[in-house]
DNA sequence: GTTGAGCGTT
């Protein structure tokens, strides 16, 4: 059994020079602990990392997921719909797996979309499969972030005071 | 014939 290196070039690029704000920190912080000190000497305050076992910050655990729409990301130019598909069928039920592809090119963006009946599934399905291997490339999962077309134009059942009606919609277009 | 940041279209 010989180990191939022959897909371990971008691999751990992305494993260790990941920039991705998301999951890909935790595997950042997972391999890589040392905090880069490029501070004028060593610290005088001894200020003792978040990261411990979290009393009042946020660095428990993973927040849950809100939508039952997943944003798979890492995905190689190879991998297809049904291989997306494939790959988190046996995690749920996938209401939708579909790979993000250029029309002019016709080809694969890198990323797709996996959307399952519900959250759980969702949830445990990106547990499973966030920071795997798939078609040779370590994927990311995480939840769906844009392009939400016909969700709830009003969802508001504010029966308060209806008549001050100041909905400001925070839409991702500014 | 491909090499990599990000959020899709019916």
């Amino acid at each position: 059994m010989v180990l191939s290196a022959s897909c371990s070039s971008a691999l751990l690029r992305r494993l260790f020079c990941s920039s991705t704000p998301t999951s890909s920190s935790l595997l950042r912080a997972t391999f890589c602990s040392s905090s880069s000190s490029g501070g004028s000497g060593l610290s005088s305050n001894l200020h003792p990392p978040p990261s411990i076992f979290g009393d009042d910050h946020e660095v428990a655990n993973v927040p849950p997921l809100t939508t039952p729409k997943l944003f798979v990301s890492g995905l190689s130019r190879l991998t297809t719909d049904e291989k997306l598909q494939g790959a988190f069928a046996p995690f749920g039920r996938l209401l939708e797996a579909k790979v993000a592809t250029d029309r002019i090119s016709g080809r694969s963006k890198g990323f797709g979309f996996v959307r399952y009946a519900t959250i759980e599934e969702a949830e445990k399905a990106r547990q499973e499969m966030n920071a795997t291997f798939l078609d040779g490339w370590v994927i990311f999962v995480d939840p769906a972030k844009r392009r939400q077309p016909k969700a709830d134009p009003q969802p508001d059942t504010r029966s308060s005071h209806a008549s001050f009606t100041t909905n400001k919609t925070v839409g991702w277009c500014g």
